[in-house]
DNA sequence: GAGTGGTCTAGACCACCGG
DNA sequence: CGGTGGTCTAGACCACTCA
């Protein structure tokens, strides 16, 4: 046990009186003003503490409205996005990758879409297989815009830095979007990793842009036993 | 387009540099004090911005070393963990759900390990389906520790509340973790959901402590199609 | 030891928005 | 209108850690 000082004080103080019920769901909590003068510190203080309860879902403050303890305790989950390689190592497994496929093409209407580009649209199609100390781990399969590249090409295929690692490096995105399902592996997929298919596969999609420009859409297909695991 | 102010100027325009590789992965950025003085402006809002950029994982900072841009941008991203019910009639399908099952029995070892029990502890164990729009949605098993609950005793089968939001709303936890996967269906569950055996499920697994003394520990398996999503 | 980020203070002005 | 949170300022002290 260490005893918090400062704004994290503050934090638990106020996280204590809403888990004690002094203050109720829904309840308008004292303004930052009285709880700096109760706690005998400044103001800004009160406010980095409930502006991180707020963050974690904890309270909802509105100018005027005050701040409220939040009815329905959407608590939020901060996951890290990892970058392959060092998931793996991380593990202390050796890491691999082939790189299958990498081709200029034209990408299903639905691609493009998702893109928000024209549909004709030409982009590059890289599919990937990552190793985890030799054996199949996970399967990616992405669509990358060469506008924004520099030079207007992938790395070649004897890389040997994964497609993922060379982006990250060299296109600066400004958001993105993630979405987290389960999916039935198919054929292909299943061929690639050394499974059954019909087997439940975790997968990944997730899109990037720079600005107005989409960077990339890539779908990451993991192998059974995956687990992504974070703390609340 | 509008042109932020005050501290999210700051952030943008650190943003921007990082972005052009005036500020390379890696290197180590001018310090607060400097920055402040460019910027004309002082040095806590410099603070803020760059504390934010930390948190996205942008930059890594820590005292004597300076602020360093990040070499490998591990982004972060923010999950809602919803309430079912919220979840369902957020988009416009009606909700309601079956408890199953409400007994109070010996877990297995692994649930009683995971929770820090020891063996032979007695917990209540709860089954529940959910429904959206009528169609199976979610199945639920639970096991709940009846040390921290009012009453001792999780609400009657007949409550017109699902336990999660019971939950929520008598007991506050302090912590937890959750993690996410893909497994095939087992018999009970495809029966449950009305699938195949073997079909892909999203499955969340949870467990919450208030203070040292563990909460629950719940396992929920989501109906194919089923999806989170966030931005990045 | 010295430079960096982390935090706090006391005060101020502003934007928002409910009554 | 007036109260609330959002932010900024100028200054200060502290904690950490690198050289």
């Amino acid at each position: 046990m260490s005893a918090p000082k400062g704004w994290e004080a503050i934090r638990a103080e106020v996280l204590a009186r809403i888990d004690r019920r002094d203050w109720a769901p829904g309840a308008v909590i004292p303004s930052e003003a009285d709880l700096a003068e109760e706690f005998g510190v400044a103001r800004a203080t009160v406010n980095r503490a409930l502006r991180e309860l707020a963050r974690q879902g904890v309270v909802e403050r509105r100018r005027r409205a005050g701040t409220r303890v939040a009815t329905h305790p959407v608590r939020k989950a901060t996951l890290d996005i990892p970058v392959t390689r060092l998931e793996v190592e991380g593990r202390g497994q050796r890491y691999e990758f082939r790189l299958l496929e990498r081709v200029f093409a034209a990408p299903p209407p639905v691609v493009a879409g998702r893109l928000g580009l024209a549909p004709g649209a030409r982009l590059w199609h890289l599919r990937t297989l990552h190793f985890a100390d030799g054996r199949p781990y996970l399967y990616e399969d992405r669509w990358l815009n060469p506008a924004p590249l520099p030079g207007r090409a992938p790395p070649a295929e004897a890389a040997q830095i994964s497609i993922n690692e060379w982006l990250v490096r060299n296109v600066a995105y400004t958001f993105g979007d993630i979405s987290f399902s389960a999916e039935a592996a198919g054929e292909a997929e299943a061929a690639h990793l050394g499974i059954a298919p019909g087997a439940a596969l975790f997968v990944i999609e997730r899109t990037t842009w720079a600005g107005e420009v989409p960077i990339t859409l890539v779908r990451l297909a993991y192998a059974p036993g995956y687990r992504l695991h974070t703390l609340l």
